[in-house]
DNA sequence: TTTATTCCTGCATACGTATGCAACAAACTC
DNA sequence: GAGTTTGTTGCATACGTATGCAGGAATAAA
């Protein structure tokens, strides 16, 4: 189909070798300026590209980086896949996107990225079985999980202080006075929705504080529908903890929905800070996770992989930041 | 670094040609059952997988679609992002995720798509020069534009009838008795704006129906701008046209700012339908782009070409519906 | 049984690039 | 000017697969 002109055309029309055509093009091969100079004046009139395919057989190497990512739909997601998009490709990387259905990424995603033999993966808001990231190590290929950390250091993630966000967020709570208060997680089997709790109620723990914890699923319809049903069984607490924005986004409107006056009646905190959340419908109380340096960190981590693969793995985790407005 | 298992080595151990391994894991190539079995066995017992590099190399085609996309953050097109991600891989295909800072897909992201040979492209969100699109069709990679129309049926595009719609919500306004009207533009370079604007005009003209235009960026930020600027100018028009969902929450939250009650004061219409327009919050009357029947179309074209090319190409529009709720 | 047909299979080659090796030229050292 | 180092080039080969071709096995037709 394509008019394919090879490397071996661009050496004839420039008179030199079809090794001299490759080295132009290879990064730190030894060409003489000269020669560098006809093959791309060679290459720019037959429109010369080289073979993506034929160098990857032979190297062993592709530039395509795995976004592996359930999410989309969450505008903290829809960003973290805007940044990284864009500083990969600043860096020379394509994206190969996974999308996935399941919190757990499945078979055929691996064989996907395991088939394009992607220079590293990311994972974002899915996990991944030990076994199936063995793979990833077999191969040497990095992998980071991105707002996500698994059990026992087995592989590199990058994630913000939940821990230390959630403690904050408790003791604010408390100093502003809320004594029993409600916190909704999200999804009960990602660590981001453990660490916020754990955090939030060993704070609370401490200070002998009533709470009641309801579990939902990180979407705007899960903590609509969870705040309902806390309305139906218990009189409005003094103060909500939401796991993330989209969730007490849900939780606002349905008080709302109930006449509960917002941060009189009841306090919203919720956690990302997305750019809704800033909104004047919302105004809401949150924390904000450094995007930008996480993302940083990230890819900064992979590409050090890339360069020279060690396998070694930490879990980074970057402070975020308290941003007070009017939900309480 | 991969302990790369190749087709000889499945070869070696299933005892037969490295051509019948080949043949096993080619579609439509004649092996018997009893070979394809024991290639199979072999196979798992070595964890083989082709490579796709190789593959391509020979065959010069590849299992790619590539996604051009600028405005993830729309709730829009991260829904359209979920869709095509979801249908393509049950197709077999992989995504390029291709984002893009500008209106018009730049030289680089098209030299990418080039160098990976994708078997076919969406744009969305973005335009093209004639003359990029030419380089597509040059080589025969069928490209779709979606959500966008090119001028002179130049390249295929999937759109819902903008026109039908903006003259239906027209119409709407002025049964529920709108006078003195607003229409609030996207992106003025889109065919989805202009589209909108004309039907919208085209009705409010024939029935000599005063109205005024002020043209905005498709964000939330640009249609709070947009109408705190209204506000200020004029006194509360009867009712809002505004060209997609994401800019109207942002005139609603405006108008809200200013005490201004919809329905009762002024109307506010949308346009997409996004998950958000249906929250409590907004509850906003808008016109429903049929993304599913709009993705599938899309992908039924490609797939088509992908098999057999013809450069045929069209402008499909898909009729949308309309959607009536509490901001009217 | 013989012949014709269908179905499989292996051999050999091609895809377009990267790279070790040897050859050679140029520059430098003394 | 002889010897040494550095830099550049072409040759030949390898990467892992697909595929045309011819030969062989198996089946059908006679």
């Amino acid at each position: 189909m394509r008019e394919t002109v090879t490397a071996k055309d661009v050496a004839k029309l420039a008179g030199v070798s079809q090794s001299s055509v490759s080295r132009v093009y290879f990064e730190g091969a030894s060409v003489s300026e000269k020669t560098k100079k006809r093959v791309l004046d060679a290459a720019e009139e037959l429109g010369y590209r080289p073979n993506v395919y034929a160098r990857s057989l032979i190297t062993n190497q592709s530039n395509i980086i795995g976004l592996v990512m359930k999410g989309v739909q969450n505008p903290f997601y829809a960003e973290v896949l805007k940044r990284f998009s864009s500083i990969f490709k600043q860096h020379g990387y394509s994206i190969l996107f996974v999308y996935t259905n399941n919190d757990e990424i499945q078979k055929e995603d691996v064989d996907t990225l395991l088939n394009y033999n992607v220079a590293g993966v990311v994972v974002t808001d899915a996990t991944m079985s030990l076994a199936v990231g063995e793979e990833f190590v077999k191969n040497h290929i990095p992998l980071v999980f991105f707002n996500r950390k698994l059990g026992m250091g087995e592989f590199h993630s990058v994630c913000c202080n939940n821990l230390n966000a959630s403690r904050s967020i408790a003791q604010y709570l408390l100093s502003k006075g809320a004594t029993d208060m409600v916190l909704i997680t999200g999804n009960e089997h990602t660590s981001t929705s453990i660490e916020r709790e754990k955090g939030f109620c060993e704070v609370l723990d401490q200070h002998k504080n009533d709470y009641r914890k309801y579990n939902s699923n990180y979407t705007y319809e899960g903590g609509y529908r969870t705040a309902m049903t806390i309305l139906e069984e218990m009189r409005v607490p003094s103060a909500f903890f939401v796991a993330n924005d989209i969730m007490a986004l849900g939780v606002i409107d349905a008080l709302r929905k109930n006449n509960v006056r917002i941060p009189q009646d009841t306090k919203v905190v919720g956690f990302d800070n997305i750019d809704m959340a800033s909104w004047p419908a919302y105004e809401l109380t949150t924390w904000e996770q450094p995007i930008k340096e996480m993302v940083e960190e990230t890819v900064n981590y992979l590409m050090d992989e890339v360069t020279s693969y060690t396998g070694f793995s930490r879990n980074i985790e970057i402070e975020g930041k308290f941003i007070e407005r009017n939900t309480t």
